[in-house]
DNA sequence: CGTCTTTATATGTTGAACATATTATACTAC
DNA sequence: GTAGTATAATATGTTCAACATATAAAGACG
């Protein structure tokens, strides 16, 4: 088990982003917080500005930061999930990636039952069936089973659950396959009567009939 | 609920990146794959190489592409979570986020727990046991307890899932509440037991039993 | 045919300069 | 003195023109 197969060199903006991200955190920072400015850090560094710039740039893709003329970068509220986001938008999930993701996804969703019963309130339950019967207020059936499952994970009030939610509902549409769907037992109705008014035991059956078309062996496409 | 509270007006070099990216996926590239060379860019985009090598170098944060000397920028398999990879490494996320991120991944352990059933062999089983029983290899038991699980749910086999789960081992440590695991009835060993030779229903519930102590209401620190 | 040397090429790095938006300051008017 | 406006200062945004360097490809040589 030798060590190195890393032939790619560190170049220097690859060192400023580390140091950048080092810099960070041994001082705490958090959103609202600036770095110290471009010239500054080209002194402290040691290197060109360019270089220092190419080291911003990459936090700024990974959503660390933003930068604002004449007050230097701010730190935001890193998105958990900033690159999947991205990579998702551009289509640059390969299927197999897809499949693992849906996968995991469902298997959030099913999990979270308990905490969604838990948390659940009656305006969320509301909210949730302007998604359940409604089939008119979109084109397409898929999009409407896609919009109602990211509404109903989000009553369980997980933020990285909820981010990691809205970013797959764009891209699952093309992979699911409707003709699975249509055999199932138990409706998005069913689900938003036996959140409301049912046990946790009979919420979660109940989604586990509604979801065993994804759990299902060979799983989509 | 007026739209736009976003001032920053797009810079090139987000434009790069976002044309860079639409390039990628019109042209349907995968890992292997190159780009254009810079100097190309620069004219098909008509902007300075400087903005060219910063919207690359964006690419290289998320882990789209490397560059190699000579030969260009290649597409590698993107890491589905480059992004939280990098800001778990620097100790970057926030506690609330930590906390969220900790119930996600005790759910999905728990949702998986089918899965790691269905698709468990012998020899994974075995190597599971190396991280059951031999406190003596970690200093710390917390590191057990985590390396454990990540090898647990790694028997699932799914990509996307073993990703986010290695990557967030690295970050638990810090917040897990040792007091809170002591009073537990299942043990490591039980769990190995009951994947081995038990039913997927003694399985789940022993599963159930040793995550207790994670899924209680007031979760950790 | 294989090994070494040379050369061409794409990325890596630097410097200096100018453009531009926006905060902070100074100034005017009421 | 306060409000509103003009002015200057400042940090980021952008460009151009070089030179450095690793390395894949071509060529030379035994």
């Amino acid at each position: 088990m030798i060590a190195a197969n890393k032939k790619t060199a560190l170049t220097l903006a690859d060192d400023v982003e580390n140091l950048l991200l080092d810099y960070m955190r041994r001082n705490h920072l958090s959103a609202g917080d600036s770095l110290p400015k471009e010239e500054e850090l080209v002194e402290r560094l040691q290197v060109s500005r360019h270089i220092v710039r190419e080291g911003l740039s990459r936090l700024k893709a990974l959503g660390l930061i933003e930068s604002r003329r004449r007050r230097g970068m701010v730190m935001q509220h890193p998105g958990l999930f900033m690159g999947l986001k991205k990579l998702a938008k551009a289509e640059l999930i390969p299927d197999s990636g897809l499949r693992d993701l849906l996968e995991m996804r469902v298997t959030i969703e099913l999990g979270m039952c308990v905490y969604i019963y838990q948390r659940k309130t009656p305006v969320q339950i509301d909210r949730l069936r302007r998604f359940a019967g409604l089939p008119e207020q979109y084109t397409q059936p898929k999009e409407l089973e896609i919009a109602f499952h990211t509404e109903l994970v989000k009553i369980a009030g997980n933020a990285a659950v909820n981010q990691f939610s809205d970013i797959l509902a764009v891209v699952f549409e093309p992979i699911i396959s409707h003709r699975k769907l249509e055999g199932r037992t138990s409706t998005h109705q069913d689900i938003c009567d036996t959140l409301e008014s049912g046990s946790l035991a009979d919420f979660r059956r109940t989604m586990e009939i509604h979801l065993a078309p994804y759990t299902e062996k060979p799983l989509i496409i």
